[in-house]
DNA sequence: TAAGATTGATTACTCAATCTTG
DNA sequence: CAAGATTGAGTAATCAATCTTA
């Protein structure tokens, strides 16, 4: 009868510390991997593999700002830098005249096809092979479930 | 015989994009709510805290970097600011002259204590209370295990 | 010459304010 | 006035080079 409620318990906080701790040190391997392999930064990829998994290889710039976890202004950014980079050009939409799309290049496509064996390569060497079946599946479903809870509670941006 | 062991499986991929996408949309949130309530940012949160558990509230530069998870120069600039909002101070070691502490004062204590309950109160609202034990547990020794491997791994900084 | 830490230059993310269209 | 996106100002992280002491 000591608990409170407002705090988490022993087991979840070392799991949140975990949590926290692989997160840092696995991406922060995997970006200077990719570097050294001469493949795009891990924000960079990100962003053209939304836009390859969109249909007609495009996606408005606010759907593309929640499938990257960056605020508007921060896509505003990068989408800058892909585009001056020739990795994908933005399109004024038609119907909304508000609206902008940014659309892959075939050589933003290209781009980030040739950069994914250096990331799975990456991913594979410092998370996947530590992982046996069981957890992967159990982090699956875990972390899928407290994404999904989050993002539908941040509506208010 | 198509495993070429070069990339991760469709299961430990699935991992890899849950663990990516939870974390961005959990810390977001979790920084929003402590902006709101007053509390610390993070990672100053983080810093003020490895000082807390360390003998005398004092650790050397480089090892408040590695538990911190940030670079050298990075960590710095973070305890510039830091010293400036008085919650720790620099000493200069005595027996070693090119080193130095960062030491907790008790202002920095007593920040970092008030500090807790909104973060106590954001890992739970947006991360504890979506797990199961079993998944606490789980995510725990395999979070670690990760961790574990790149931190040896990374040696070459 | 190497280790510990800081500095300078660069890059990038965030918020708040702004501009345009609905 | 609200929605979509961009811009300006401020803050923060990184790498490479530097300074000091071992």
């Amino acid at each position: 009868m000591t608990d409170t409620s407002r705090e988490p318990d022993e087991a979840r906080l070392a799991a949140w510390r975990a949590f926290l701790n692989a997160h840092a040190a696995v991406v922060r391997r995997i970006e200077r991997d990719m570097a050294a392999a001469g493949a795009l930064p891990l924000g960079w990829y990100d962003v053209l593999v939304a836009l390859a998994e969109a249909p007609g290889h495009r996606l408005r710039m606010h759907e593309l700002a929640d499938a990257v976890v960056l605020s508007r202004s921060g896509l505003t950014r990068l989408v800058d830098r892909l585009e001056a980079a020739g990795l994908l050009v933005r399109e004024r939409s038609a119907e909304d005249k508000r609206g902008a799309f940014a659309v892959l290049t075939p050589h933003g496509h290209a781009t980030q096809i040739a950069s994914w064996p250096a990331y799975a390569q990456g991913i594979l060497d410092h998370f996947a092979r530590y992982l046996d079946d069981a957890e992967a599946a159990t982090l699956t479903t875990a972390l899928e479930r407290v994404y999904g809870a989050v993002g539908s509670a941040s509506q208010g941006q």
